[in-house]
DNA sequence: CTTGGCCCGGTTC
DNA sequence: TGAACCGGG
């Protein structure tokens, strides 16, 4: 549901930026030859040539459209160019797009608050940097970029249109909000040229007061091209915009507005009362509502370059769904394997650990009376190591299954079945919170209600592999303090936990590093009796005393703390 | 069998 | 907290 947010006091000037059909610039710049032409990038090409996902422009001429197969494309435009996404464990592998947007993220980032709303698109707070412009250097010598940009409701009076813009732009009297946006103008203009020219790529943009106008300008003028929103035409823009291709509306709520309602239109929907909107669709919404008719919006800039979650995920169609576990456990393994890779490209690029573990199923049941059951989805904490994820992610079916077919177990797990098919598969990583930078206190990875007696941080500090080290006892539930010290020594590269006690019955008390030089998860491998431990501990609920040295070399490359 | 496949974010309970 | 659902590209 939206959320009604009041619009800050201040103006505010943000823009929307939107790759053009980025996909097949991606594409493009890895083959230049295709410049040009008219060209798509498509995935899976066995069934009627692949389904289109990104379109050039040049294409779009001849009538192809996403929506088209490959085939019907080439019926169209018969010199159309088509690439494959790439392929890799069997599936879709859509990682140099990733890494693209994230080359253009770097450059727009730089300039202000910038939210990755995308795969291809970006909002950016622009605000400072304009206020900034508009007191020490206002626009004087005009990009010629900036003097291409659209001005929405700038009559073109039959003189040069540059000129008009020009003079738009320089316009001493106008009120400052447009000012503002001016030399929010000039900025994106700059940016763009910026990442033309570090990336090769183009994109458009919008730039208005809100983020819901620089999103609907980004489209307006496409591709390579910039448009800009002054509050004086919001009212003329907005009127006539179809209800259902504004964010938010194109589901059920825009539905309901044009089968409830009649209202077609944003203009339609200003005639209604922000009291009639909530007593329909409740106070927030409502206001919400109301607001988005007239432009307004208070929705703000998330600072957020890097994406909350990974994941991965193949679909199994019709006649090709998964009827036995073991493949089932086959594909859940591609997808671990990919997701795996992520996840430890984002730690080591990132210094982020993912937390959750969650399994996506579609499936069908053929014992049909109630097919329509959803195939539940489970999360667990997730441990790094694909052979751990896939292991996870495959218990997570079988919770799933147990679930799905009711408490009675199908009968043929190993082989085909009929009394189920999977159509689709995801496995994903989620809550993925920064790892601390640098030389940092033991502390901070303990929560504040287990009792830390001492630290002390010599006795280990003399190991050269280590940047910082420290030694902290605990008095908790034994195995609380070892799943806790776990999780939070996720990140380190070395650790080594020494009991108090002597019952511990272990000669790994020295330092161990990590096979795959990342992770340890398992306490287990260190402590063959954990096992016992863990069935006793209910009866065994007396506090134990635990010294836990952990250690690990700062995250800065090359290491200075 | 297809406006899908493969993603991502947010809200609600 | 997890899970269902919604919406977007």
């Amino acid at each position: 549901m939206p959320v009604a947010k009041p619009a800050s006091s201040e103006a505010r000037v943000i823009a929307h930026l939107d790759m053009d059909c980025f996909y097949v610039q991606v594409e493009q710049r890895k083959q230049p030859q295709l410049r040009g032409l008219p060209t798509a990038v498509v995935q899976y090409n066995e069934w009627k040539g692949g389904g289109l996902i990104a379109v050039s422009y040049e294409a779009r001429k001849f009538g192809v459209k996403r929506s088209m197969r490959g085939d019907e494309a080439k019926s169209v435009c018969p010199q159309i160019q088509l690439v494959q996404v790439p392929i890799a464990r069997g599936k879709a592998d859509l990682s140099i797009y990733r890494d693209a947007g994230s080359e253009v993220v770097s450059i727009l980032a730089k300039m202000g608050r910038c939210e990755r709303a995308s795969i291809d698109e970006v909002y950016l707070d622009l605000t400072d940097a304009a206020e900034t412009m508009l007191a020490e250097s206002p626009p004087e010598s005009l990009d010629d970029e900036a003097l291409k940009s659209h001005v929405l409701g700038l009559v073109d009076d039959g003189t040069d249109a540059k000129e008009c813009v020009k003079i738009w732009l320089q316009r001493s009297d106008a009120d400052h909000n447009d000012k503002l946006l001016s030399c929010g103008a000039l900025i994106v203009a700059e940016l763009r040229n910026n990442v033309l020219k570090e990336t090769e790529f183009t994109c458009s943009a919008g730039i208005a007061h809100n983020k819901m106008l620089a999103k609907l300008a980004s489209g307006l003028n496409k591709p390579a091209q910039q448009t800009i929103v002054p509050s004086a035409s919001v009212k003329e823009f907005l009127g006539p915009w179809p209800i259902k291709k504004m964010k938010q509306l194109g589901g059920k709520l825009g539905d309901s507005l044009q089968s409830d309602l009649g209202i077609n239109t944003v203009g339609d929907l200003l005639q209604y009362s922000e009291q009639k909107l909530q007593e329909r669709y409740g106070f927030n919404t409502g206001a919400w509502l109301w607001n988005i008719a007239r432009g307004v919006s208070g929705e703000e800039v998330k600072g957020r370059i890097l994406p909350q979650s990974h994941g991965s995920g193949k679909t199994f169609p019709g006649p090709r769904a998964l009827r036995s576990i073991d493949t089932v456990s086959h594909w859940l393994k591609k997808l671990c394997e990919e997701l795996s890779e992520r996840i430890l490209a984002d730690l080591d690029q990132n210094k982020r650990i993912a937390h959750t573990l969650t399994l996506h199923v579609r499936a069908n049941k053929s014992s049909d009376t109630d097919s329509q059951k959803k195939f539940p989805s489970k999360s667990c904490p997730l441990r790094y190591g694909i052979t751990k994820i896939q292991e996870d992610a495959l218990s997570l079916f079988h919770a799933g299954l147990r679930e799905f077919m009711g408490t009675y177990v199908a009968r043929s797990e190993k082989n085909q079945n009929n009394e189920w098919g999977v159509t689709g598969l995801s496995v994903s990583a989620s809550k993925i919170i920064s790892a601390p930078q640098g030389t940092c206190s033991i502390r901070k990875f303990f929560p504040s209600q287990c009792a830390v007696s001492t630290i002390s941080s010599e006795d280990t500090n003399n190991d050269p592999n280590l940047e910082w080290s420290a030694v902290a006892k605990f008095s908790c539930p034994l195995l609380a303090v070892c799943e806790l010290a776990l999780q939070s020594a996720q990140h380190l590269k070395f650790s080594r936990i020494k009991p108090i006690e002597n019952n511990w019955n272990s000669e790994s008390g020295a330092f161990v590093e990590m096979e795959d030089n990342t992770i340890m998860h398992d306490i287990s491998s260190l402590d063959p009796n954990v096992d016992e431990r863990k069935s006793q501990k209910n009866q065994d609920e007396d506090d134990h005393g635990i010294e836990l040295a952990v250690g690990g070399e700062a995250w800065a490359a090359g290491g200075k703390g």
